[in-house]
DNA sequence: CCAAAAGTGTTGTGACTACACCCATGT
DNA sequence: ACATGGGTGTAGTCACAACACTTTTGG
């Protein structure tokens, strides 16, 4: 069960390599606020302990980070997610007690409401969804996972605040009302609905789907999209 | 000079590893502007070309991917670098023609002028600073490393904006001036005085030393220091 | 006509830019 | 005295939150 060794060999010189990992971040939107989605551990280290879900690194089979990191999240939630971006890599000597030095490439996604049931699979005991806030202050998470679990809310709720939505994860089209529930949840409290709008408005987030409605009980509303993401304005 | 092998081993699995180097972007705030350091390869890929400082992570010698930065640091300028934040990770099957999978983190750092004079070492033709912007539209820079460069003067000139000040960079004690200048050269523009001292004093950025003065040719100047950075807060 | 949700207008407040102005010092 | 950079005050503008308001539907 422990690991033997690692390498990497040139002709002139040989480097072990780290220990290398995928942890995935996974959020939902739930209505009564954001959720973490984290598996329980069968295996040592942690055994029994809930952490994020995650991978290790298949150079044979993934063609890049992102590609990888897509895998393993069609592994645990038997589907792609449509949104995914990088956090950031922390690595060191101490970090698994698998490996002597583990790295661990950290995603962070965002799945559409709970639709996504996953199932417990090879060494998960189980795997659920779990109140964000919650998780952030949970001690007896595995690893390091509840300092990343915090740092990536507040990460998330900044990025909703500067209203940079992300592409392709609201299910579009959408009501102006629903999109801004869904900011809600995710920051978790209420926004005014005429600054939400005047600001959509002016920077010019969302543009009507012409002649299409939600119909419901009441009066029908105008459904939206996403105006294409601008690429990378540097500019100003 | 190519890469035999490189692999991961367990009892039960082995799976190969990626070739993990770090990549450092080191910035300097020179009067006329961001300037960037870059070396000139001598080896193969890309030999005579320009290229981002890097070296291969060691884990019999780095503690962790910040040491391992600051290592690589040490051997390319000759002295640790007070200010250093990770930008990311990239990872693919052909971003390095030396092996099949190569992964490289990235980090930022930035030094204090031009005081720095870093000497060619081994395996490097020649090492300079470049003006960033200048560097961000080089074509013939090798690999990925002209985008990289593009992405973090965006990212560290917004940092600015946003009057993040970078927390270890700035040579303290500084006068408001001096400060200014600084920020001025990183953005590329012009500041108004007024206003960049309303805010620093409004969000409590920098203190004065007391009974501390810079004389110069003309009226003194008060000397200030950064106020201690807020350790993450969350809160809000 | 009423309830409920969609959608728009309005107003006061606070933050910022641009600019003008005083202050202290060496020559 | 005056040139130079240090340091402060002010007025117009703009973005925003809060809140009130009108509109449109189903029952």
């Amino acid at each position: 069960m422990a690991i033997r060794n690692y390498h990497h060999g040139m002709t002139t010189k040989t480097y072990p390599m780290p220990f290398t990992r995928i942890e995935l971040i996974v959020f939902a939107v739930h209505p009564s606020g954001l959720e973490v989605l984290l598996i329980k551990r069968t295996e040592a280290p942690f055994a029994g302990q809930w952490a994020l879900p995650g991978g290790v690194l298949r150079i044979d089979m993934d063609m890049d980070l992102e590609s990888a990191a897509q895998r393993i999240a069609v592994e645990r939630l038997g589907t792609p997610v449509p949104y995914i971006e990088q956090w950031g890599a922390i690595g060191g000597a101490s970090r698994d007690p698998r490996a002597p030095w583990a790295l661990s490439i950290v995603y962070q996604a965002l799945v559409p409401g709970e639709q996504i049931q996953p199932k417990p699979g090879k060494r998960i005991a189980a795997i659920d969804w779990r109140p964000a806030s919650d998780a952030a202050t949970d001690a007896t998470l595995a690893f390091d996972h509840r300092k990343l679990i915090e740092l990536a809310m507040t990460r998330i709720r900044s990025a909703i605040d500067r209203l940079e939505l992300p592409a392709g994860y609201f299910e579009t089209p959408f009501t102006l009302t629903e999109l801004q529930a869904t900011c809600e949840a995710i920051l978790g409290h209420r926004l005014d609905k005429s600054s939400f709008r005047r600001k959509l408005a002016e920077r010019q987030l969302v543009q009507p789907v012409e002649g299409q409605f939600r119909q419901g009980a009441f009066r029908p509303a105008q459904l939206f999209e996403l105006v294409a993401a601008d690429p990378r304005n540097a500019s100003r």
